[in-house]
RNA sequence: GGCGCUUUAGCUCAGUCGGUUAGAGCAGCGGAAUCAUAAUCCGCGUGUCCGGGGUUCGAGUCCCUGAAGCGCCA
C-alpha cells in the first residue's frame, strides 16, 4: 500500500485554538480522509508547540511551571479535535520524550554533516513578538530612537549572546534549484515566487539556539543552550515518526506540509535546508494557505471579534463549518468568515441541493416503490449522461484532492447534484408513476439513488457524520465513516435490484 | 526603495496555446412543474474585461506606461 503523509503545524500553546487553527486541521483531515478512501496508508500528524520563552514567561507570571500551562492549552487541543470530527493518528508534543530524543539526534546529525558553529549573536528582541530586528531594521520602520517593536510598538531589547548557527547560506544553491525543479514544491504559486525572490536575494546563517531561556531541549553536549525554535518545531514531523530510529521513518518523506502563510519561510527554506543537510528527503509539497476576516475585519484580540472554536461548535455542527471553510474560499487565498455567506452556501448548496435531491428521490422511491429498488431494464441517453458526470466527477475530484483544491472538487460535486435535480425534472417520476410506467419508473429511481451514493462517498471526507448518515438512508444499515473506500464502494451500480431503502428525513434542515 | 501578484456582470470569481455572439455560482426579474426541506427546473446579462499607448489580420489573453489594492523582501 502507497504511504500518504500530511501534516498541520504544530500550534504554539500561547495562542488559544481559533478559526485558523481549525481550518488548517479540518483540511488536513479531509485529505487524509480521502487518501485513507483512496486506500493509501495514511499518517496524519498534528500536535503543538510547548516551548519557548513566551511560554516560560506566562507560566512564570502565573507561577506555574511551563509544563502545566502547556498541559492546559493542549488539553483545549486535544478534546477540541474530537468535536471537529478530526482523525488524526498521532498528535506529537513537544515535550514528550521522543521529540526531544528526535531533536536532539537531529541536532547531532546536523553537527556531524558540519553545519553548525558557534559563533556570537547580537540583535533586538521583542519578547510579545519573539521577534528579532537588526539595527537597520529598527532604523528603518524609525524605531531606532525609541528602541521599540516595529510590529507591537513595544519596548525591544539588546540581546548579545553565544549562540550556535547553522550554514543555512550554504544550502542557498541547492534551494534555488530544488525550488525550480520542483514547481509543486511550494503551493500556491504566488508563494513560491516569494520564496524564490527570498531566497535568491541571499541567506544568512540561522541562530539556532539561546542561552537566556530554559524552556526547551538542551544542546547536546552544552547544556548552558537550549536549541531554539526552528530545529526544535520543525523535527516534529520526523519525531512523531520515531526518527531517529528508524533514521528515514517509513512515512518519510511528507506529502503535503499544510501550513499558514505566515510560516512558509520555516517550511520551505529552513526546514529543507535542514533536511540537505542530513541527507533525508525534502517533503514533496507545502502548501500555504491563506488568512480569514471574520464580518470583512480582521481577527483580533482587541477588537474581541476572534471566533472561538467551541462557540462556533455551540451553533453550528462541525460537518457544516468544515463544509464552509472549504467551499467558500479557494484554499491558498484569505477570505472572509461571513454567517450569511454560511447560511446562503448551507441553504442552497447543502439544504435545497443535495439535501433535498435526496430527500425527494428516497420520497418518490418509498411512495412508487415502497422504497425498494428495482432493475434497469434500458438505459436511455439521459441515464448515460448522468452515469458519465459521475464518473467524470469522481476522477476530477480525486486530481483537486492531489492538488488541495476543495473548492473546486465541492463545486464539481455540487455540479453533479444539481444534474441530478435537473435528471429529476426531465424524466418526471411522478408522471411515469401515474401512468404506470413502472420499468421506466425502476430505472429513474435507480440512477437517482445510485449518484445520491457515489455522491455521499465523495462528500464523506468533507462531511463526515452526515454523509455516514446519508449513506444510512440510502444502505438502509449502520454504517461508519472509515469502511468506505473508492475502489469497494465507487462503482456505478453496486447497489442490486431489491435493495430495501429507508425512508428519507431531511439531511440539511433549512437555516432561518 | 526592490521584486511579485491582483484589478472581468450588483456580489464572489473562472477565462489553458492571443481567434467565432466573454462565462459560472449567488442575488434580481419572469415562467413551468408539484416528487420534495416552497425545495426544484427553464428563460432573462448592450459588462468602457482599471486607464492610456503599442504589436497583430485579430488581445480580457502579449509588450510598454499610468492608477488603485495586496503580498514578500529591505
Amino acid at each position: 500500500m502507497e504511504n500518504y503523509y500530511v501534516t498541520t503545524p504544530i500550534y504554539y500553546v500561547n495562542d488559544e485554538p481559533h478559526l485558523g487553527h481549525i481550518y488548517t486541521t479540518i483540511a488536513a483531515d479531509v485529505l487524509a480522509r480521502h487518501q485513507r478512501m483512496s486506500e493509501r496508508d495514511v499518517f496524519f500528524l498534528t500536535g503543538v508547540d510547548e516551548h519557548g520563552q513566551k511560554v516560560q514567561q506566562a507560566a512564570e507570571k502565573r507561577g506555574i511551571a511551563p509544563i502545566e500551562l502547556a498541559d492546559q492549552v493542549v488539553e483545549r487541543y486535544q478534546s477540541l479535535w474530537p468535536e471537529l470530527q478530526i482523525s488524526n493518528d498521532d498528535f506529537i508534543r513537544t515535550s514528550s520524550d521522543r521529540h526531544k530524543a528526535g531533536v536532539q539526534a537531529m541536532w547531532r546529525r546536523l553537527e556531524n554533516a558540519g553545519a553548525i558553529y558557534k559563533d556570537f549573536y547580537e540583535d533586538w528582541y521583542c519578547v510579545p513578538c519573539e521577534a528579532y530586528w537588526t539595527e537597520t531594521q529598527l532604523k528603518d520602520a524609525d524605531c531606532w530612537d525609541a528602541k521599540h517593536c516595529p510590529d507591537c510598538k513595544r519596548a525591544v531589547e539588546k540581546i548579545q549572546e553565544e549562540s550556535y548557527f547553522f550554514r543555512l547560506s550554504a544550502f542557498q544553491d541547492r534551494l534555488i534549484e530544488h525550488i525550480k525543479a520542483n514547481p509543486d514544491f511550494i503551493a500556491p504559486a504566488s508563494r513560491r515566487n516569494e520564496v524564490l525572490s527570498f531566497v535568491e536575494s541571499g541567506l544568512r546563517d540561522l541562530s539556532i539556539s539561546r542561552t537566556t531561556f530554559s524552556w526547551g531541549v538542551p544542546v547536546p553536549g552544552d547544556d548552558k543552550h537550549v536549541i531554539y525554535v526552528w530545529i526544535d518545531a520543525l523535527t516534529n514531523y520526523l519525531s512523531a515518526l520515531g526518527f531517529p530510529e528508524p533514521e528515514q521513518p517509513a512515512h518519510w518523506p511528507a506529502d503535503v506540509h499544510l501550513i499558514g502563510k505566515d510560516i512558509l519561510r520555516f517550511h520551505a527554506v529552513y526546514w529543507p535546508a535542514m533536511l540537505m543537510a542530513v541527507e533525508l528527503p525534502l517533503p514533496k509539497r507545502i502548501f500555504a494557505h491563506g488568512w480569514w476576516t471574520v464580518e470583512g475585519e480582521k481577527m483580533s484580540k482587541s477588537k474581541g471579534n476572534a471566533l472561538r472554536p467551541a462557540e462556533l461548535l455551540e451553533k453550528y455542527e462541525a460537518d457544516v463549518l468544515r463544509y464552509f471553510l472549504l467551499r467558500e474560499v479557494p484554499f491558498g487565498q484569505d477570505g472572509d468568515f461571513s454567517f450569511t455567506s454560511l447560511k446562503q452556501r448551507y441553504n442552497t448548496e447543502l439544504a435545497n441541493d443535495v439535501g433535498n435531491l435526496l430527500n425527494r428521490s428516497l420520497a418518490m422511491l418509498n411512495k412508487y416503490r415502497d422504497g425498494v429498488l428495482g432493475a434497469v431494464a434500458e438505459e436511455s441517453e439521459a441515464d448515460r449522461a448522468l452515469i458519465a458526470d459521475v464518473e467524470a466527477m469522481q476522477r476530477e475530484v480525486a486530481a483537486c484532492m492531489d492538488k488541495q483544491a476543495f473548492h473546486l472538487a465541492l463545486e464539481r460535486i455540487n455540479a453533479v447534484v444539481r444534474h441530478g435535480n435537473r435528471y429529476v425534472e426531465d424524466n418526471a417520476p411522478w408522471s411515469l408513476a401515474k401512468q404506470g410506467e413502472n420499468a421506466r419508473l425502476d430505472s429513474v429511481l435507480y440512477h437517482l439513488v445510485e449518484t445520491l451514493r457515489l455522491v455521499a462517498l465523495q462528500l464523506l471526507p468533507f462531511m463526515p457524520e452526515k454523509m455516514t448518515a446519508m449513506l444510512g438512508q440510502i444502505l438502509n444499515r449502520k454504517v461508519q465513516a472509515d469502511n468506505f473506500s473508492f475502489s469497494a464502494d465507487g462503482g456505478w451500480g453496486v447497489l442490486a435490484a431489491g435493495h430495501q431503502c429507508r425512508k428519507p428525513e431531511p439531511l440539511f434542515p433549512r437555516m432561518d
